[in-house]
Formats: structure tokens, sequence, C-alpha cells
DNA sequence: ATCCCGAGGG
DNA sequence: CCCTCTGGAT
């Protein structure tokens, strides 16, 4: 990582004009008609790639588009369709009971702050920063998953592990008003060119600034 | 064998 | 900090 938070900024300026001139348009890659479903929709995405749950969501929305029809919904029957996503059984309690505390607590609406929405069953920070900058348009983080994660480190612009320290250090050299493009562009980098395998790094823009610390 | 837009509990 | 939950893709 770069020691100085001066040459830690220098090199979150190189990062996002990059992402910016690679990725202008990069956007969520779940797929959602309300908050609601893409609050749904990023509970199951963990550990599971968004092309699996956009299939099951198409399914599980067809049926139960909202709140109150997914509270309504037999806990077993949710298993079965969301099933392939994988944790089907810890995903289906939480998005049955996330759906019961909408109806009971928001009138079946979804919140729009951090505190409440981590409150509900399976949503913590990388979900409600999801939903809260992707469905509302407010940032108040940086989403932190996987590829955000691994880029960020290879990149130089943390040393942590935990996704929690990443966001903080995240948070002290990325301006604001980017917070919310920066995770969707760098989940694009992550899938298209800097994996986690096989990064083709002969194919990245970002090479001639990049430590590739992590990358064999 | 490792990874995929994690969260909760110990 | 650690562990567990889970199936599909490569």
């Amino acid at each position: 990582m770069f020691e100085d938070l001066a040459e830690r900024k220098k090199q979150a300026r190189r990062v996002v004009r990059q992402l910016k001139k690679d990725y202008p348009d990069a956007e969520c890659a779940l797929n959602y008609d309300s908050p609601f479903q893409l609050l749904i929709a990023t509970i199951l995405s963990a550990q599971c790639t968004d092309v699996r749950v956009n299939i099951v969501t198409k399914d599980l929305f067809a049926k139960y588009p909202d709140a109150d029809a997914m509270a309504a919904a037999p806990v077993k029957t949710l298993e079965k369709i969301i099933q392939t996503t994988g944790f089907f059984r810890n995903k289906a309690k939480n998005i049955h009971a996330a759906s019961q505390a909408l109806v009971d607590q928001y009138d079946g609406e979804v919140p729009q702050d951090l505190e409440s929405l981590v409150e509900l069953p399976g949503v913590g920070r990388k979900t409600a920063n999801v939903v809260l900058g992707t469905a509302f348009g407010i940032a108040s983080g940086i989403v932190v998953d996987t590829h955000v994660g691994r880029l960020t480190k290879r990149m130089g612009l943390t040393n942590k592990t935990d996704a929690v320290k990443i966001e903080q250090q995240l948070l002290e050299v990325i301006p604001k008003k980017e917070w919310v493009d920066f995770s969707h562009r760098l989940i694009h980098h992550g899938r298209a060119i800097c994996a986690a395998r096989k990064p083709k790094c002969d194919q990245c823009h970002f090479k001639k600034f990049c430590p590739q610390i992590g990358v064999e």
C-alpha cells in the first residue's frame, strides 16, 4: 500500500480517473424493479454470482414482487426457489423475516438510512450501502464486496482484509461524489479484467500505476 | 481446489 | 480474530 496519505490520495485520483474512462456507464448488474427487490437481490448475492441471482429473482419476484407478498410466502417455498444461490436456508429465513419487518415497521417500504437497514435480518453494511447508493442515490458509504476488496488492495489503496476497515481507508481518499460509481466500476473491472484467479494484466489500463500487490 | 456484489455468531 | 452457512462455475 501507499503508506503516506497524500500518496494514497494521489493513487486514488489515478484510479478514479481511469475507472471513469474505462467504465463511464457502469451500473448495478442485479435486476430489480423497486428498492425492495434490490434489497432482496443483494441479500441473495452473498457468495454467488450476479448472473445466478438474476436467474433466481426472475421467478422469485414474479411470485412475490413486494414485501407483503414475500412476508406471506412459506419459507420452504422460498428455499426451493433460491436454492441454487447457496446458503439458501439462511437466505430464505432472512428475506422472509426482513420482509415481515418491513411490513411491520415501515408499511412495506424500504427505509432510507443505514442504521435502519442494518437492523434488518441478513442486511449488513455492504447490502445497506448497495440499496442506499443504487436505489436511492444516497452515498452513505462505499460498497466493499469481494471485488472491491481485492482490487483496492492490489492497487495499493488499502492494506486491510476486513471489509469495514477497507471501507474506512477508502472513505479517506475517495471524494464523496464518487462513492457510488466507484464500487460499480471496480466491480465491472474485477469481473472483466482484474479477476481473482487469472487477472488479464496484459489488457489492463491500470497496469501503469498498479503496484500489483497480491498478484503473482 | 478456488471463487462468487456476505452476514451472523462465538 | 475465527468459524459456519451452500451451490454452481471454472
